[in-house]
DNA sequence: CTTTGAATTGAATGCACGTTCAGTTAAACA
DNA sequence: TGTTTAACTGAACGTGCATTCAATTCAAAG
């Protein structure tokens, strides 16, 4: 399938995905035919399926793979040793990395619903192994009596979706930069988890 | 359109909307068809034009009377006098609201993108005019030197997205009653907003 | 210069869509 | 009983959908 010598495209299968993920979360998956996919490419529609069996699986590959590269990251990077000291790389990672994939990431929220019953399974499992890694780290600080929380399962769920939110509002070279909403979430968070 | 007296049935308009919400909220807008609502209601599709125009309006007009509904509730609850209690009002008011409309609060943040323009701009009016209620809790908190927020407008954003979020996760007769959560949340966003 | 074969086209398949509307039903009224 | 009328059906309209595939293109290999 995918050619091995120059041809006059080096680059339609990776396009794919990306007029895909970019025409996914501006108007929806379900609201998308495979012929605007194809148009956004610069092919026809029957060219796609080289390089996709099906639209599900088009969208099945795009969450899996953002929900795998968020998992992989996380777990490549420093995550510090102590619970405030973890917790504030895991917020300024979160904002981070959802900031620099609002498409991706506005697919992997939205269109849970438009998943086959499998391919839901599979991206609910991923997110919660990531929900995991938040809740691991308020029970820690919790345990230690470093926080107070009445429940941390519930707080993870409360933390994450504040932070997730940031991708609803932010938009880049607006009145605070990337760094300085970091700071501010970063703040709100401690003060939450803490008396 | 609407009948007078009494005939072979009362009650096809309200199931019209009730469908569609139900059906919207499950499976998206776009994914729903004319066909599936009238099902759902037990007629068939054309018996739907009836009672809507046309499907954008059948969406338009649910995300509307939520947002209208939303507002008026608030606007005439007794919402309190002095900032933490205005913000603990508001923070309790708001899980109850939206834990009772799972459907409407889903469509009304879900399906913005499948609004027209001009149907667009109405509901994000609504949508600033709410959240604007509680920007004015916090800068007033600000001003009289009781909350400690580097950005109101950020915090109210950071906020409205963890107490959205309940609706994720919450289910009825699950491990927490709403008050409850409501009591726990409340206490994360009062800490938030202090020092 | 010819052969090869992957990349792509473009037409076609069958189906479902939103919407319309002439006709049917049946309850209410005269 | 006969007339009216709102509610509803069922078929149809034109369009666009995801997907398939025989035919074509064209760069590279021989």
């Amino acid at each position: 399938m995918a050619r091995k010598t120059g041809s006059h495209s080096q680059t339609t299968g990776p396009k794919v995905k990306l007029a895909a993920a970019k025409l996914f979360a501006r108007h929806g998956y379900a609201a998308v035919s495979m012929r605007q996919i194809a148009a956004e490419v610069g092919v026809q529609a029957g060219a796609l399926y080289l390089y996709t069996p099906d639209k599900q699986t088009l969208l099945f590959d795009l969450m899996r793979e953002h929900m795998q590269d968020l998992l992989k990251t996380w777990e490549s990077c420093d995550r510090g040793h102590e619970p405030f000291e973890q917790l504030e790389v895991f917020v300024r990672f979160h904002i981070g990395f959802h900031l620099e994939r609002p498409d991706a990431v506005f697919i992997a929220y939205m269109e849970l619903r438009n998943l086959t019953a499998d391919n839901f399974a599979v991206i609910e499992g991923l997110r919660k192994r990531y929900e995991d890694q938040l809740e691991d780290i308020l029970r820690h600080g919790q345990a230690a009596a470093l926080f107070s929380l009445p429940d941390s399962k519930l707080a993870t769920m409360a933390l994450i979706a504040m932070l997730t939110g940031v991708n609803t509002w932010y938009r880049e070279g607006g009145r605070l930069t990337r760094g300085k909403v970091e700071e501010i979430y970063w703040d709100m968070v401690r003060k939450s988890v803490t008396d």
